[in-house]
DNA sequence: ACTTTTTATTACCCGTGAGTAATATAAGCC
DNA sequence: GGCTTATATTACTCACGGGTAATAAAAAGT
């Protein structure tokens, strides 16, 4: 099927998709030093230089794997949002009343921004960025944030949510989230775990119409939040 | 009283306090020029060429007033904790119960938030910062923090919030709060007061024991803010 | 073994922007 | 007016770091 030719000697084929391979773990490794590195230091403190000396390798050979340092920045950056995409996708695909979603939503956002490529949503600067890269940003962050909006809105249309301004709740729900990007480090007392579970709860506690089953305050039997379930491939380029 | 000779011809001191003035005035021109400009475009891509310009003068001109950029930087940040440290001092000062205190923080912090000085708290990166400066910043905002904690912690000990874990719920608030300062800006559609009222209500219902007056959300009884009070002159050179 | 392609290195360019030196201008002061 | 001090300008230095050119080393392909 795969019209490869019956060669008994040596298929070039396994070569080539081992040469792919490499080369993309290559570029991975590059992206995962990158981020600590600017997460570390801040993207302008940062040089290439310290980049490449990290991964043992000079700065010139960065420029086989990606165009410029703002190249490196955005997908570093389209990691993230990947992740976002991801468990956003999933909790559309839901069968959960509006609460249930925005709880699903905080619960897998908070996990994300304690990771590195989470934590790039929001601690890199956009500005740095091409305009045209600085526009995809953008138009992504608006896309969370009306997911954001769209839960809430379910949430009082279905009656699991009281009344209020989506546009506000979104803002203040977004803020605790965006800020664990800001604050939580790796090795801490906190585990990322325990931070989505408390903010699960404690971000939407207020919007709640039925204050139903708030006395085992600690693991709630609301519905888990599949980690990662199925991920949309997304195979971008490659 | 102030040892000032009855000169009846004229004061060298009147010319003198003028001067002093004059030069503040200048000094404070500066920094609300640049705190607008780092807001603007990032700390990295304004330069101190720009923010001259804006001033009609040129570069080296700055160097009158400032020792170098970080400088500018450091004092736009000092001004916005100098508001901080104001309300939270005159809340401190207050006499109300634990709830009472955290609304008014929340109410007094939010409003800052709109404000360039503000927004510099939180939008600025403290590794911008010589070490000196960076540890300044640091413990400030480790006294922020604690202010949060213990206004909880106090509220808890006092009946009006309910049992929780003060640090996570110092973290939920202040994060909601700092993004204030990120997505704010002059002219939209919410003032600062609807924003600054708004928060104060929701950031901490969720902690209420009581649902009482629930209803007049607006004007704490918190004290203003004090402006420009006494600050150390620091009079650098010259 | 030879050629081609990929990947890496060394050595450089060069724009940028903070900060300085020398100097001119204006203001305060007697 | 004449001296002094404060404030501004022009013209420059210089470190830094992103990016490139030329080229070497390694790997793949035939």
């Amino acid at each position: 099927m795969d019209g490869r030719p019956a060669n008994d000697t040596t298929s070039p084929w396994m070569p080539f998709e081992n040469r792919r391979r490499a080369r993309d773990e290559k570029r991975e490794a590059v992206l995962r030093t990158a981020v600590q590195l600017f997460l570390e230091q801040g993207y302008h403190r940062a040089t290439l230089n310290e980049v490449a000396e990290r991964l043992n390798i000079t700065k010139p050979a960065l420029y086989n794997y990606f165009r410029s340092k703002e190249d490196i920045l955005f997908e570093c950056w389209a990691l993230g949002q990947e992740q976002v995409d991801g468990f956003i996708a999933a909790i559309d695909g839901s069968r959960q009343n509006g609460l249930g979603k925005l709880r699903a939503l905080v619960h897998s956002y908070a996990e994300t921004m304690a990771t590195d490529f989470g934590a790039s949503l929001v601690r890199f600067d956009p500005r740095d960025l091409s305009p045209s890269n600085a526009k995809t940003v953008r138009a992504a962050k608006r896309g969370i944030d009306r997911t954001f909006r769209r839960y809430i809105t379910e949430g009082i249309a279905d009656g699991s949510i009281k009344p209020c301004d989506p546009k506000m709740a979104a803002f203040a729900i977004a803020g605790s989230l965006n800020w664990i990007g800001h604050w939580y480090q790796r090795g801490g007392e906190l585990t990322p775990d325990a931070i989505a579970d408390d903010f699960a709860e404690r971000l939407t506690e207020g919007l709640a119409t039925a204050t139903v089953n708030k006395r085992p305050i600690k693991q709630p039997p609301a519905p888990r939040t599949k980690k990662s379930a199925a991920r949309a491939p997304t195979t971008k380029k490659k």
